[in-house]
DNA sequence: GGCACGTTACTCGGATAACAACTGTCCGAGTCAAACCGG
DNA sequence: CCGGTTTGACTCGGACAGTTGTTATCCGAGTAACGTGCC
């Protein structure tokens, strides 16, 4: 059960796209740069970000991606999920209706009580990260470490792509 | 982000151990066909759930696995940790030491906002699994259907291997 | 000088390979139970 | 009849393929800016 490694990268690029100034667009080129990522990849997951709603794509020359909305409407669980996919990591297939008394026409992804038990935690998992949001991390960051908006938008000035 | 399907697997046969009788072993044979599961794969589960510690098993003849201690100490984190492995979902690569100001000599597991939001919301899932045992589900199922504890025992006494 | 147009370079977007993990299978080592043999 | 021994079948355990999903890459369609020529 592993997560894929694009939903760090997501994450992170959401929180820098948050200190660029509102209507200025990055390329994924100097996104992947920024952290030495493979471009083309993490096209990819941009492009899953973009699907959902989550930032805008340009084309073009001075073309690239941007947040879609505000910051504090970008929760963390949008963003995984994003990438993600909706569905819940545990596989309920139903075994039950394989088993004694099992049938065929039985939703055991909603009766059976393993199933119940995976997704209750599964939805405080949902829950938790649907609470945090790119603004409120962004903010966390800047009160630590109050120079990293600035340096960002350094960054990807003087980025070489 | 898939969770093993051997996951529900063993959560499944911990439940059907918790009513046989105790000092009775059941085959990975048995266990399998009791869902129409692939004996060998299932095996393989079985054998991580021994080496951490749930359940005991048994060579040769009249042998098998058992539960290792009560079904009340055995919550349904223990299960998922023995088939996924210990380390958590997301995984922070630390992309920010390759970013402006990164250093090599921090780990960004522990100092990066991002992994520490994702991390909050992994324990809160892993907090929802370590609450539920195995005794409890049976619990829940017995008093649903009262009839379930005999009647696994009986089909594994009827099974055809 | 201003405007329309063609060119050009740039960017995303989806289609295409390489890799790793999960899934499934097989056969051997060890073990326990039963059968057998001798006392 | 009883105990020890041998045999044999049974079970787990780890080593070995097949399949799916993740990771990485490439090239084409579309687009916006730029330069050019015309009015």
């Amino acid at each position: 059960m592993r997560m894929n490694e694009g939903v760090e990268w997501a994450l992170h690029s959401c929180v820098n796209l948050t200190w660029m100034d509102s209507g200025e667009a990055v390329t994924a080129a100097r996104l992947a740069a920024f952290y030495e990522l493979p471009t083309a990849y993490l096209n990819k997951q941009l492009q899953a970000l973009a699907r959902a709603g989550i930032l805008t794509s340009t084309s073009g020359p001075r073309g690239g991606f941007r947040l879609a909305r505000a910051p504090k409407d970008i929760s963390v669980l949008d963003v995984v999920t994003a990438i993600e996919g909706p569905e819940e990591a545990f596989r309920c297939e139903g075994i039950l209706s394989k088993g004694p008394n099992g049938r065929e026409d039985v939703d055991y992804r909603k009766h059976c009580v393993i199933s119940q038990s995976m997704r209750k935690a599964d939805l405080a998992w949902r829950k938790e990260l649907a609470g945090q949001t790119i603004a409120e991390i962004a903010e966390t960051v800047e009160k630590r470490f109050p120079g990293t908006p600035g340096g960002v938008r350094n960054r990807f000035a003087n980025l070489r792509t």
